[in-house]
DNA sequence: TGCCAGGCCGGGT
DNA sequence: ACCCGGCATGGC
């Protein structure tokens, strides 16, 4: 499995070159991104995360200081605007509530147990907690999400009803333990999914992973 | 025009 | 332990 998983990242590698993500420029900003794409395209989220920078509200301290119905109306074109707001200030809260408010806090505690920490946190699964130690605390943890699967499940490398732990498992089983690479793997596999293997369209020849050795 | 997008929660079986 | 409805905007 590790062969495959490794041909699949040198392909795609070779397809589109190296990713350079998470499209954000501070943790927090990563934080917030990872929380407003919850099952919304990214197009969205732009927005909504320009109009949180043009109020100057990318800071934690700000996102604990602003109302909620000001911050729903803001972040209003990401969608579930409402559920969004509370998620993000549930974040905030935790970060206060524990880390005093620091990031360089939080992303000192060790990697397993942030990350179930995280996940305690009303609003934040297994998705975004991952996004977030991944891109914003850049530990060597692996993202699922829809394209991952989606991706995996087309070329017969997962089944059908494979869960969120299992995906998760195949790649961190089989990889070396490295952020760097779990990074750009997965942003590849996004702009792999958005470009040639969308759900709309089933695979082609043109998929750089039609052909597969074994 | 209807369908879909980088999930997650809560209530019901 | 699963299953499902709800949440909501913008793009094609």
């Amino acid at each position: 499995m590790t062969k495959i998983l490794l041909y699949i990242f040198n392909k795609l590698r070779a397809m589109f070159g190296p990713m350079g993500w998470w499209p954000g420029e501070t943790q927090i900003e990563i934080i917030i991104g990872a929380i407003l794409t919850q099952n919304t395209s990214w197009s969205n989220v732009e927005k909504a995360i320009a109009n949180l920078k043009r109020e100057d509200l990318l800071s934690v301290k700000a996102l604990r200081d602003i109302g909620i119905e000001r911050l729903s109306e803001l972040i209003r074109p990401s969608g579930y605007y409402n559920q969004k707001a509370k998620k993000i200030k549930h974040f905030i809260d935790f970060l206060f509530s524990t880390y005093d408010g620091s990031l360089n806090k939080m992303f000192e505690t060790d990697t397993l147990l942030l990350r179930e920490d995280l996940l305690r946190i009303n609003g934040i699964g297994p998705e975004t907690a991952d996004s977030i130690l991944l891109y914003a605390g850049e530990r060597a943890i692996f993202v699922v999400d829809a394209y991952t699967k989606r991706i995996l499940e087309r070329h017969n490398l997962c089944s059908q009803d494979a869960g969120y732990p299992e995906i998760q498992a195949l790649f961190m089983e089989n990889l070396p333990e490295d952020a760097k690479l779990f990074n750009e793997y997965h942003a590849l596999f996004v702009r792999l999914g958005k470009e040639t293997c969308k759900k709309s369209q089933p695979l082609c020849k043109s998929c750089p992973l039609y052909k597969m050795p074994g």
